[in-house]
RNA sequence: GGGCCCGUAGCUCAGCCCGGUAGAGCAGGCGGCUCUUAACCGCAAGAUCAGGGGUUCGAAUCCCCUCGGGCCCGCCA
């Protein structure tokens, strides 16, 4: 067929044309009646070592694992998404030729369905005692080494099918993930929000500050960035009159990628009209502790998730933003220095930033700097400088402080909350203060989302969580890419 | 963008320091075996050593470039 056949393709894919030949079809369009493997397992548990139930028939179909040959007795493992239960085959159980037939055709890798009796082996394994074997999808190509599973990092992100069907480890990650995902669902269901979605195609990206990718309408002739965050278009619906909103969504942001940045990742982005910043808090520590049950069970085998399940449990460290600063660094009265003097100190941290940044972004690079690295438990980060968040509202007694907490775990950022500034004028000041700033990197001027705010938008409270990380965490996995099914790679 | 490391059979690995013409296991082929579970035993087969260039009588091995990947740093919510 192609080109690049291996001897190993040619011969699998001579043995379905062998089987095709003699009319049976090696990729045929169903398999009903089948029961899951842990079915057959419960059924096995009272049955003594070379005992079967020969009357309750049963129907099972997975991947063939492996398969390990005696003569005239032949032990397959069938793998579905319940586990693995064994195929104990013996010439004489089947029909005349059957046995010779399929130890002949059938290769480690095929999905196969089997009809059979419960058995427990004389070795005491649970077993299907097989009547009659149907090939139900020809593996051309064979699997990956049966012992070691699929080792090459990079073979394992190309070729994520691989990955899962060699590693019941992956399966049992990407498995937990979607069920964590469900959780956060249906706590913010429960605490009556409601969930939306807000457009990926935006005339204007706004609500962090990134470089966005750039598609194009045709029809509308224009360039169009995607979605950096999810924040403007979730507060315009507080204005609505929603009052409760969030959006479990994807982002993309075009810069490098690493451990913790995925140039296109899921965001959890929630609004609480009538709340502050405290309220939020609390909601998402009721979240993280309802999490951290639900890990548990989900990867039992998994020692670092059973950590991290730990250190998912309130309560959690806070500390004061410019407090912990000034404590690791040395620096004093961090608030009353000019824009020059916290260069020169970003410089001396060996900062590359702009000259021309504003102040806010010398302090980021301070902070991520002297404490950041340090944030390894769950640490609640709060009250930053204003300079550094131009969409949170101004703290109520600490000046030239915003009500805002970020979460910290292993030294990445978890999620970022505000008390949300609804000042539709202030919010203009801080939007223009930005553009003040260099070009590239500044949050975006929205006009239409501050003619939306002069309508009145209640106060209110808002967060914006990086999901993968929570994985991460939750899952106690070390790079993004763990968690995400196919993540970006370059093309080769 | 900078530094370090990796790329050998479909898969998992050895060989590289110290140059001498590529080795094992799994999977696949042939033969044997009626209770194995990383089954076992025997035989045969399978490799542009990521790609290109250089040094050398001789390069998987030493040097340079390119491609792909990982980690760290830088940049980046």
């Amino acid at each position: 067929m192609t080109d690049d056949e291996t001897p190993l393709e040619r011969e699998r894919r001579a043995k379905a044309e062998r089987l095709r030949g003699e009319g049976r079809e090696p990729y045929p369009w169903s398999f009903v009646g089948r029961v899951p493997s842990d079915d057959v397992r419960l059924r096995c548990s009272t049955l003594a070592p070379g005992e079967e139930a020969p009357g309750e028939p049963v129907r099972v179909a997975g991947r063939l694992k492996a398969f390990r040959v005696h003569g005239k007795t032949a032990f397959g493992d069938l793998e579905d998404r319940a586990g693995t239960i064994q195929l104990l085959l013996r010439a004489d159980s089947m029909d005349a030729g059957e046995f010779e037939r399929w130890l002949r055709d059938l290769d480690p890798g095929d999905i196969v369905g089997a009809d059979g009796v419960p058995a427990v082996s004389k070795r005491g394994e649970p077993s299907v005692h097989v009547r009659a074997i149907t090939l139900l999808a020809k593996a051309i190509a064979p699997p990956p080494e049966k012992f070691h599973g699929l080792q090459d990092v990079e073979e394992r992100l190309r070729r994520r099918y691989l990955d899962l069907l060699a590693s019941p480890e992956t399966r049992a990650l990407f498995r937990a993930r979607s069920q964590l995902v469900r959780e956060m669902r249906q706590y913010l269901d429960a605490a009556q929000f409601l969930e939306v979605e807000t457009p990926v195609l935006l005339p204007v990206a706004g609500g962090a500050a990134a470089t966005p990718f750039v598609t194009h309408s045709r029809y509308l002739d224009a360039d169009v960035p995607l979605r950096i965050s999810l924040e403007l278009p979730l507060k315009r619906l507080l204005v609505g009159g929603l009052e409760r909103v969030y959006e479990l969504g994807r982002a993309f942001r075009n810069e490098d990628m690493d451990t913790t940045h995925s140039p296109e990742f899921t965001e959890l982005e929630a609004y609480w009209a009538y709340a502050d910043y405290h309220d939020m808090r609390r909601l998402v520590e009721g979240l993280f502790g309802h999490l951290a049950e639900r890990v548990r069970p989900l990867l039992p085998d998994s020692a670092a998730a059973q950590q991290a399940a730990r250190d998912f449990t309130p309560p959690f460290a806070t500390v004061d933003f410019v407090d912990e600063l000034e404590r690791r660094s040395g620096i004093r009265d961090l608030l009353a220095k000019g824009v020059d003097e916290l260069r020169e100190l970003a410089r001396g941290i060996g900062s590359t930033v702009p000259d021309r940044s504003g102040p806010g972004v010398f302090l980021d690079k301070l902070f991520e700097h002297y404490v950041e690295p340090h944030l390894e438990r769950l640490t609640f980060v709060v009250d930053h400088p204003s300079v550094t968040t131009p969409l949170a509202k101004r703290h109520r007694s600490k000046p030239g402080r915003v009500e805002r907490f970020e979460m910290f775990y292993r030294g990445f950022e978890l999620g970022n909350a505000y008390t949300e500034l609804n000042d539709p004028d202030e919010q203009e000041r801080r939007f223009r203060e930005q553009l003040g700033g260099p070009g590239g990197d500044a949050y975006a001027y929205d006009a239409d989302f501050v003619r939306a705010l002069r309508h009145g938008m209640p106060p209110a409270t808002g967060i914006g969580v990086g999901v993968d990380r929570v994985i991460m965490g939750l899952t106690g996995t070390a790079s993004i890419k763990d968690v995400i099914l196919f993540p970006l790679v370059r093309p080769r």
